[in-house]
RNA sequence: GGAGAAAUACCCAAGUGGUUGAAGGGGUCGGUCUUGAAAACCGAUAGUGGGCCUCCGGUCCAGCCAGGGUUCGAAUCCCUGUUUCUCCGCCA
């Protein structure tokens, strides 16, 4: 939620910065709306208070034996004469709130206007394979042949858009996920397995509701109703919701592994084959609550978190600075860790990490005491770390060798009981 | 799913209609005492959201789980919801 005194203060500032993100934005409603508002209130406080004098003046005026039917009467009279402004107010603030929530953050200052087409590379990492001698297989193809995968009963006790992990696919899988798990116990992440149904509240505080509430899962005879989470960082960014932490508490760094579980409403696309892109995934997302003084660096170390398990995992990669459009509708900055796909000839997305400054701090009361025992709103911070269904074809794609076998990073041999090559199964 | 109990400030806890911004205790901070510490004693400290002003201060509104209601007046009464605990039932 962007601060509405900034807007009433600097609305040409908020006008301008909303542009980079192609929002158009007129102020002039929460102007009139904020000023109204305050008249209101004044106005509905004012009588409150006479209320409350006359009303504290009975019981001594009892006492000296005094008659208090006219202060009764008149107190009466005050609060049915402000009924009509306390509903009008309450109009107001409900439509307020309503103009404000749905404004995304604002862009950091740094980052490009406009959309995706503006969104530019910053860093490389490996080389994107050669493959001389043979035609290197897609990753449907190779998960296939080394029975990692199995599509066909994924549609059989499913539907489309899901995969099942067989076998050494599920270990590779698990293993994955544990090396993501590890790293980030060894750098001080606290490990958290939340629940996967959340309330209305969650999406709000995130940022994801009301702009996104039909992009979930809602579950039928839940009362009230509960979604199922697209991304852990919904039930993380809310763990402090209405909270106030102290100084020495922060950063506060956390990391879970969940599915996620997303409806993809149409945006499934042919070259999205395999498990690019399907209703469920495994990702292990980090969270960081932290001061506004600390932000920066959160969000530098969580970049550098997010390229170091890529790069231990020996695969070719980039990292994409987002054009202010491109960043997610509640973050003012976001770079995604992008992985090669051979057979797509494109970098994919394998980790977003963004920092929403105190737009989600603000929506769910996450503040802190600063040194001055000031109230002050956390910033919070999230990237995935990773999301396996990118880097699993990924994987298979760049590290396979012309006999259709793939080679286990070393990272993961550990979690694989010491397996270093997966070969074709025969047929 | 059924029955019951509970929700008060950093924590424990009193308070069942009237100056309650909420007794008491603990904690925390400062001090006295002490060579130092402990104990004892003295003092300080009560969150939060919002409005206005002559803005290192003042003042008003809200606020005792949340949302409604009754009342001149509610932490206290009524309704709804949420959460927690206990018991029963059912179930992986």
């Amino acid at each position: 939620m962007i601060d509405v005194k900034l807007i009433l203060e600097k609305p040409e500032y908020v006008k301008e910065a909303l542009k980079k993100k192609n929002w158009d934005f007129d102020p002039t409603p929460i102007e009139k709306l904020s000023e109204e508002r305050v008249k209101l209130l004044q106005q509905v406080e004012a009588v409150k208070a006479e209320q409350n004098k006359l009303s504290a003046s009975v019981p001594s005026i009892k006492k000296e034996g005094g008659d208090v039917t006219a202060i009764f009467k008149r107190v009466k009279e005050l609060g049915a004469s402000n009924k009509e402004a306390e509903a009008k107010l309450k109009d107001i603030e409900a439509e307020l709130k309503g103009l404000i929530e749905v404004l995304p953050n604002l862009p950091d200052d740094d980052l490009a206007a406009g959309g995706k087409e503006n969104n530019h590379p910053i860093y490389h990492y490996g080389e994107e394979p050669k493959f001389e001698g043979f035609t290197p297989k897609n990753h449907v193809e190779l998960c296939e042949s080394l029975g990692l995968i199995d599509y066909k009963r994924a549609a059989k006790i499913s539907g489309t858009g899901t995969w099942i992990y067989t076998n050494l696919g599920a270990r590779l899988e698990w293993a994955l996920l544990n090396y993501f798990i590890n790293t980030h116990i060894n750098d001080g992440y606290e490990m958290i397995l939340p629940p996967h149904l959340l309330n209305y509240e969650s999406g709000y505080t995130a940022g994801q509701f009301p702009k996104f509430k039909e992009d979930v899962f809602w579950l039928e005879g839940t009362e009230p109703k509960k979604f199922i989470l697209p991304t852990a960082e919904t039930a993380l960014v809310n763990l402090h919701r209405n909270e106030i932490l102290s100084l020495d508490e922060l950063p506060r760094k956390y990391f879970a592994y969940t599915p996620c579980y997303r409806k993809e409403a149409g945006s499934y696309r042919t070259e999205e084959r395999g498990m690019i892109r399907g209703y469920q995934f495994d990702k292990v997302e980090m969270v960081q609550y932290t001061t506004e003084e600390g932000s920066d660096a959160a969000f530098e170390e969580m970049v550098n978190k997010a390229k170091a398990l890529v790069e231990g995992l020996g695969l070719c990669y980039q990292v994409d600075k987002l054009a202010a459009g491109d960043c997610s509708h509640s973050m003012a900055r976001t770079y995604d860790i992008e992985v090669w796909i051979p057979s797509m000839k494109i970098y994919k997305e394998v980790s977003s990490v963004s920092n929403a400054r105190d737009y989600q701090a603000r929506r769910g009361m996450i503040r802190y005491k600063d040194k001055d025992g000031k109230t002050r709103y956390c910033h919070t911070l999230n990237g995935s770390g990773l999301a396996t269904s990118r880097i699993f074809p990924a994987l298979v794609e760049q590290l396979q060798q012309p006999d259709g076998s793939v080679i286990i990073p070393e990272v993961l041999r550990p979690y694989m009981g010491g397996i270093s090559v997966l070969k074709p199964i025969k047929k």
